[in-house]
DNA sequence: ACAAAAGTGTTTTTTATACACCCATGC
DNA sequence: GCATGGGTGTATAAAAAACACTTTTGT
C-alpha cells in the first residue's frame, strides 16, 4: 500500500500541484502609530496590482524556509516573529495552468530595523488604509490581522518586535496602533503586566525631551513560561 | 511575470508536490465518557500501523472537499463540525517519491450517529490512551487534541455534536470528557451558561432513572451570534 | 424514606474599569 | 512654574470559585 494507494477512488487522479507561500507582514510604525502591511506588485492579467509578498515553494525547501526567504528577499530584519496562517485553495485558477495552492504565513517584524530593500515593487502600506489587492489577497490579509489581534491579546509576541529594552509607554502604544485605543486604559494595562512579573525594571531610564523618564524594562521569557497555557494574559 | 516568474532564484526548480488531507476526527462517547479519535490502518514501509486518515486531493476538489471525503468513506455522520488545523511539510519523504504535503483537518461528530463503515482498517481509539501513529500523526493527533480544547472554551462547536435538544448535565459531561473534570465546578458552569442567554428553555423535561427529570434546552444561534467575537464565553 | 440527579442560592475572592492624583523632567 | 509624559492609588462594579442547600424523581 504506497502513498499512492491511499486514493480510494482510482476514477480521480491524484492531482499535482504548485506550492505558494503568501506572507502577511506586517510592521508597527510607532512614530505614525500606524500598523503597516508589506505589499509587492504583481502582474494580474495585464495590469500591475498591489498584492502580498509570494513565492513558489523551491525543491525540498521547508513551506517556513519558504516564508523566510520572502522576508529576506524584502527587507532586512533580524528581531521577528513568524508563524503559519492558513492554507487556501488557489484562487480561481486560470485554466490550463496547473493547480495552485496557496499557504499563508503571518509576520510581525521590527519596523525601525527592517529596511526595504531598494525595489519600486515593494512598500509598507497602512492597514488602516484598504486597497484593492490582487488575486484573494484581501482575505488573507484580513485572516491575518485577525490572527495579529488575537495573538497580541494572549501571545507575548510584542516582545519579539520591541528593543531589548523598552518603556511601558512603548508596549502600551503598540496594542493600541494594533488594537484601537479604547481596549484598555494605560494605568490599567500598566498595573495588570507589571503584576503579571515577567517584566524585569532594568534600572535604566529613559528621558524623551519633556516629561518624567521612563523606566525601562526586559522581557523575561522564563518567568513568561509558566502562563503560557493560560487564557488571555494580556487584554 | 507569471507565476512562474514570482521565483526569484531560478536556480531553484520550483516544486511540483502531492498534497493529501489527514484527518483528526474526535468524537465524544458520552456513555464511556471517553473523547476518541478516529484511526485507520496503513502501511508504512513493510508492517501496518495505525494513523490517521488521509487522503490524497483528487483532480480539482477543494481541500475541505477532500477532507468531508475522507469523512464519508469511514463514518455515517451528519452532525459534525469541520475546519482546518495546519499545513504540515510531509514527513521525511521516502527519497525518490514526490514531495508530499499534508494538509490536516480536525473534526468534531457525533459518537451516537458516527456509524463506523464496516472496516477492519477503521477504528475509534481512546484519546487518553497513547498509541504509537504512523508518520507525524502523532504530532497532528497532538495538534489537533490542543485545537479542539481550545475551541471548546471559546466556540460553541458543542452544539454541532449535541442532539438538537440536550441536557446541561450532557453538555457539562461533554466538557469534562474533553477538558478535564477539574474544569469548572457544575453549577458555576450551569450559571454561566444560562446567563449567556443563548441556551433556550424547550420546556421538555428528560428523565434517566432515578433523580429528577432534567430540563431539555436549545441552542439558540441567532441569540449567540453577538458574542461571536467576544473572548472566552464558556470555561 | 432515601438515594440520585437536577437545580438554586450564598459567600468569598479575584479581576476589571474608571478615574483622580502625585512625580520628575525640560523649557 | 507649568506643560508634558511617567507612575501610583483608590473606589466601585463585575466576574470567578467554592460550596451548601433545596427540589423532584425512581425504587
Amino acid at each position: 500500500m504506497s502513498r499512492r494507494s491511499v486514493v480510494d477512488n482510482p476514477a480521480n487522479r491524484p492531482a499535482t500541484v504548485t506550492v505558494g507561500v503568501e506572507s502577511v507582514i506586517f510592521s508597527v510604525d510607532a512614530d505614525q502609530a500606524q500598523l503597516l502591511v508589506l505589499l509587492a506588485r504583481h502582474q494580474e492579467g495585464d495590469r500591475l496590482q498591489w498584492g502580498l509578498p509570494r513565492t513558489l515553494v523551491c525543491g525540498d525547501e521547508s513551506l517556513e524556509a519558504a516564508a523566510y526567504r520572502t522576508l529576506r528577499e524584502k527587507i532586512r530584519a533580524d528581531n521577528l516573529y513568524l508563524e503559519q496562517l492558513y492554507t487556501f485553495d488557489g484562487d480561481a485558477a486560470t485554466p490550463g495552468e496547473e493547480r495552485y495552492l496557496s499557504v499563508s504565513y503571518f509576520a510581525l517584524v521590527r519596523y525601525t530595523e527592517a529596511a526595504l530593500v531598494a525595489d519600486p515593487h515593494t512598500k509598507w502600506h497602512p492597514v488602516a488604509q484598504t486597497a484593492q489587492l490582487a488575486f484573494d489577497h484581501n482575505r488573507i490579509l484580513a485572516y491575518g490581522y485577525q490572527r495579529l489581534r488575537n495573538k497580541l491579546e494572549y501571545s507575548p509576541i510584542a516582545f519579539e518586535v520591541l528593543p531589548e529594552r523598552f518603556t511601558l509607554g512603548e508596549l502600551y502604544q503598540l496594542y493600541c496602533t494594533v488594537l484601537g485605543e479604547q481596549f484598555s486604559d494605560y494605568s490599567n494595562f500598566r498595573a495588570r503586566l507589571l503584576k503579571l512579573g515577567f517584566l524585569t525594571d532594568t534600572g535604566l531610564k529613559l528621558s524623551r525631551g519633556a516629561g518624567r523618564p521612563a523606566t525601562l524594562y526586559r522581557f523575561d521569557a522564563d518567568k513568561f513560561a509558566p502562563l503560557k497555557d493560560k487564557p488571555l494574559v494580556f487584554v
